[in-house]
RNA sequence: GGAGAAAUGGCAGAGUGGUCGAAUGCGGCGGUCUUGAAAACCGUUGUCCUGCUAUCGUGGGACCGGGGGUUCGAAUCCCUCUUUCUCCGCCA
């Protein structure tokens, strides 16, 4: 959420900096700016007679004190009238504010100026590349093969036990999956991130701090009954955690890593590309999030973008980092870079991070703020997260660039994990 | 799930209708003293909205778990929701 007086003082730059994300901003701003002129107005004159009301009350408790009744009730008959107008104020005010509150959120975060124009995934930029793609034994098996191959992931049962989407890991494939945890966390906690194991469900107060809600309701299962939604990333209970909370500027950077599953309704978004691994209902990911100083948060995701990298690497994945353009960003990011490792077997791209600077735009949706030592006044902290990684393409890479025809070679970072060198 | 009690500033804890944004203590910050530190003493100490001011500031308003109500006036009374605690029941 844009601040209210950015939105005053910045009005043609915030419509310039939002053709880059294609989004014509121009009416919605001068609707919340016509709209929070007639909220101050209206607001000024009802405090003007809030403090009026203030002052004669206070007489009417002197003059009863003093026993003069007559005057206190004279007194009395004036407040009706203030009170009235008091009330009709208020409730003109009431509406005003919930239309001006419904436009602001319409608008999405501003761009970093590093952030180019475009329209799609085709527009964004290569920022760099690592790892070798090498030729895999003729044939090469898609993951969901050799998934069922060698007996590690099964999506039938998930079918029979959940639904579609919903994968059983088996055997190995589980102690891979919890390899894979394992070792993101702990190479969080070597890079100074402090780990955090938080609910799955969350409230509807988290789900617009982070906002999740109320422009992506469709993407959350929600749990009606008690109103609750199971969380999409961990990005959601791990920022709100600073909800409502005012830092010392000595804090920041905060550094949380977590691991959590991940649950995405990802309605209307099945087709062609999306068998196995590539998307499901359920997932599991870490995730790193940051709160950090305005002023050093694009070092704070440099040295996540980093952080991320360095997972890749030790796991042998060929991959490349992408600056997304400003049609393919989120609603609420200022600078993306997506990862992308090579599937050997599908000879495609997967996306398995995501890692963003939100600046101040969930920091204000949050109210997490900050003060600098010997300074009275507050401002909003910088968030940033990124996943690190999310597991399920991860594993599809894996399985499918390290297969030899006769099983599965595990990663050499992971063996002290899973405690086997093959999938057979 | 049943019965009862409670929710106040960073923390502890007063306050049961009238200058209460809120006593007091602790903590924090600034100062005096000291070579330095501690102790002691003095001062200061929330957030949000808004007007004026180039700035330090300063005027007004709101906020005592959330929402609503009664009243000229609510931290204080009423309703409601949420949360916490105690007892009982159930339970990984």
């Amino acid at each position: 959420m844009l601040t209210i007086s950015l939105i005053r003082e910045k009005k043609d730059f915030i419509i310039e900096r939002l053709k880059i994300k294609n989004f014509d901003a121009e009416d919605i701003l001068e609707k919340i700016i016509s709209l929070d002129t007639a909220r101050r107005e209206k607001q000024t004159r009802a405090d003007l007679l809030h403090g009026e009301m203030n002052i004669i009350s206070r007489d009417i408790g002197s003059l009863i004190k003093e026993g003069r009744q007559n005057e206190a009730e004279e007194a009395k008959e004036k407040t009706y009238k203030i009170k009235e107008e008091i009330r009709s104020l208020t409730d003109e005010l009431g509406p005003i504010d919930e239309e001006l509150r419904s436009e602001i959120i319409k608008l999405p975060n501003l761009p970093h100026h590093s952030v180019s124009h475009g329209h799609g995934a085709d527009d964004n930029v290569k920022v760099r590349e690592g790892g070798e793609i090498t030729a895999l034994p003729e044939p090469a098996l898609p993951h969901w093969d050799l998934i069922k191959k060698y007996d590690i992931i099964d999506f039938d049962l998930g079918i029979k036990i959940t639904g579609a989407g919903f994968p059983l890991y088996k055997g190995k494939g589980a102690r891979l999956e919890r390899a894979l945890i394992n070792f993101f966390l702990d190479e969080g906690v070597k890079a100074g991130y402090r780990e955090m194991m938080p609910p799955v469900v969350v409230n509807e107060d988290s789900g617009f701090g982070t906002g999740q809600l109320p422009d992506k309701e469709g993407q959350m299962y929600h749990v009606g009954l008690d109103n609750l939604y199971l969380i999409p990333t961990a990005e959601v209970p791990v920022t709100n955690i600073y909800r409502d909370s005012i830092l010392n500027a000595a804090e920041l950077p905060v550094k949380n890593v977590a691991y959590t599953p991940c649950f995405r309704r990802e309605a209307g978004s099945w087709g062609a590309h999306v068998r196995g691994l590539n998307r499901l209902h359920q997932f599991d990911k870490v995730e790193i999030v940051q709160i950090a100083h305005p002023d050093r948060s694009y070092e704070a995701l440099e040295e996540m973008v980093n952080h991320v990298e360095s997972l890749i690497v030790k796991l042998g994945l060929p991959y490349r980092i992408m600056r997304l353009c400003g049609g393919d960003m989120s609603f609420t990011s200022a600078l993306t870079y997506d990862f992308e490792v090579w599937s050997g077997a599908q000879k495609r791209w997967l996306e398995v991070s995501s890692t963003s600077n939100f600046e101040s735009f969930q920091a204000n949706r949050l109210r997490c703020r900050f003060r600098e030592k010997g300074n009275k006044q507050t401002q909003l902290v910088h968030t940033l997260n990124g996943s690190a990684l999310a597991l399920p393409r991860i594993v599809a890479a894996i399985i499918e660039n390290n297969q030899t025809g006769t099983g599965i070679r595990v990663p050499q970072v992971l063996v002290p994990y899973t405690g086997f060198e093959m999938i057979d």
